[in-house]
DNA sequence: TAAAAATACTCCATAGGTATTTTAT
DNA sequence: ATAAAATACCTATGGAGTATTTTTA
């Protein structure tokens, strides 16, 4: 037995649905599926009736989520106590700080994380993570340097904004490129944003890659 | 975090040594070892004190112990019972059945085990399991049969009983080979052993293979 | 110096991912 | 027809084994 099937099963159960159990976990639906077809098998009984829109409880599903469910939340939170003092200190810009630590982040309970360093522009975080001033960071469009470990967390769309009768509003898709032809009112220029900017207006006349034409900035 | 970690943790600290502890969960002890080094890397704190006899706890390795060990004991005891009604039917010989059976077996907590079939030969027990009689069984010699899963549990010693000034007790070892020079009193006909002992002295003759003089019948 | 624990390495089982198919309303 | 779950197939991580070295009373 094992604790993130339990784990999965519990929030399984609360949602009433594999997928979106899957997306609170952050892992992919198949995978949820195949633990609980595993822990079913284990246990020799079926959790789960599927239905078109989610899955719904049996009845000795439901007895064995009412048995297990407060010792699991016990053993988390001994373990989450015990495991306290250790701190993750971690740096992040602004934006990301405001949306996504809040959102995701401090959510997590296993030890305390703690934002101690803010930098507008994250490439600034990588000198503070090598010199080990902080832990972690989340940095953005600057993977996999050397001596770090990174991972992948989300690629950000941007939005263009424009009346309803403006030429823009006809595209499907609107590059950032399509943009330049109209008057740019930029943030001030100590911004990385308006460096990004600036940079892709100076490469206007070469088409610009894919990647960049996505807006994935 | 992961309840076969936590579970280790718990009988290396009541074994008061890994060592024991890896034998007590049939694992070798570089296994739990390094399983014991990763909860002290994920918890952020050393566990144990090593000495040249076994190990003592940290205090703060005592108090995760008193911490969690009532929750884990509790959670095995919801998972038994909602197994419980999970049988499984088993097989064996009735010299396995009485001490191999009786030791370990009935041990495990996770399912009913019930002995529900002995066959003097073991031989005897694979059509059951390819009938779905039985949903396990120990056998003796015959492994890898097709359509069955197997795997190897002991292989056990025969120690021949003479006299202090018997011929043979020069020897360090004694094949069955090297007892058939002298008078043979066998158990009756019907018995896989009578028939096991019959075949060796047949080929008696020729040198018999390294894995038959070893004993290992 | 002897017993126990840690390390180096290799192998395999299992968990996860993507793409696709099946199922149920 | 559509949303959700299951399946097929592949990859990679992690846990276990054996052999060996290091540690400590």
């Amino acid at each position: 037995m094992n604790l993130q099937k339990l784990e999965y099963f519990l929030l399984v159960a609360k949602e009433k649905s594999i997928s979106s159990a899957a997306n609170k976990l952050f892992v992919s639906q198949p995978a949820v599926s195949k633990q609980m077809k595993k822990l079913e098998e284990t246990l020799g009984f079926p959790l789960f009736v599927r239905m078109s829109k989610g899955i719904s409880l049996t009845d000795k599903g439901q007895q064995l989520y009412n048995d297990i469910e407060p010792i699991i939340y016990q053993l988390k939170y001994q373990l989450k106590k015990h495991m306290n003092d250790q701190v993750v200190r971690m740096g992040s810009d602004p934006l990301l700080a405001s949306y996504y630590f809040a959102d995701y982040i401090k959510d997590q309970n296993l030890f305390q994380i703690k934002l101690t360093q803010l930098k507008d522009d994250t490439i600034d975080l990588l000198p503070l993570l090598k010199s080990r001033e902080i832990d972690a960071a989340i940095i953005q469009d600057h993977p996999h340097q050397k001596g770090l470990y990174s991972t992948f967390l989300f690629s950000d769309n941007f939005y263009a904004a424009v009346p309803v009768n403006h030429q823009l509003a006809e595209l499907d898709h609107v590059s950032i490129t399509d943009c330049f032809q109209y008057t740019q009112l930029l943030p001030p220029n100590t911004t990385p944003l308006y460096q990004k900017i600036r940079r892709l207006m100076e490469k206007d006349a070469r088409p610009l890659p894919d990647i960049m034409r996505s807006l994935d900035l």
